[in-house]
DNA sequence: TGCACGTGCTAACTTCTGTTGGCATGTGCT
DNA sequence: AGCACATGCCAACAGAAGTTAGCACGTGCA
């Protein structure tokens, strides 16, 4: 989740989670401010559901961070908070990535095994 | 199509791009090397149909160009290549990138607009 | 003429994603 | 008890995206 060269893989998931306009306006919303579900809901102007989904995804690919922690008034809430990442994305990085792509299905030629690094 | 902030409907269409392991391989492909699409649909393994839909995301999304050239004996032929670009994906970019996004749908009120910070 | 090779388009299907609404759980306070 | 607020999950729909197959057009060459 750093500078590093990521896997394929890696970088698709990352990439598919940060393209919706959701899911940037949570990230946007939680750099220098945790906050919990709920009340990111309302301050985004989403439903809870709706952003508990998104949440799920931006916290799957490494980007977000949850922790659940009790409230003075004993209530249960999860906070999240946004990870350090630096993700770099030019045509020489993309090849290399691109070459630790799991195969979609097929073939996966012989000669071809020194692919990773 | 540089490094200067992309606004945030920028930055979604270009993650969108890139989310996709097809498009991925067709970038890579085509780092240092043009190629047109009957060809490159070979080299990929992939359908001439598949590959044009890609090839015209990627375009769209400013990370290839083509130019339709004639070969030697007369053949039409749609040669693409790699635009140069840089992208960094840090939660602050995407912060910044967030906040010039158009608006999801509906409202948009009126005592809205210095919404931010 | 017919084949090989290049381009482009579109209709249709399938699969994935986003989104909503409802219902369940739990707490503290009046 | 009833309300307000927190969490979680799931079924269902709508719409977007990926993919295939087939057709159109063009050229050069045996």
């Amino acid at each position: 989740m750093n500078d590093a060269a990521p896997t394929g893989d890696e970088l698709v998931q990352v990439l598919a989670t940060l393209a919706n306009p959701h899911r940037l306006r949570v990230v946007a919303a939680l750099v220098g401010e945790r906050n919990y579900v709920s009340r990111l809901a309302r301050e985004l102007g989403i439903s809870r559901a709706l952003l508990q989904v998104h949440l799920r995804k931006l916290e799957t690919a490494g980007l977000v961070s949850a922790h659940l922690e009790l409230s003075e008034d004993g209530k249960a809430m999860k906070f999240y908070e946004v990870n350090r990442f630096v993700f770099t994305l030019t045509p020489e990085a993309i090849a290399a990535a691109a070459q630790t792509l799991t195969i979609p299905d097929a073939v996966q030629r012989d000669g071809e095994e020194g692919s990773r690094s």
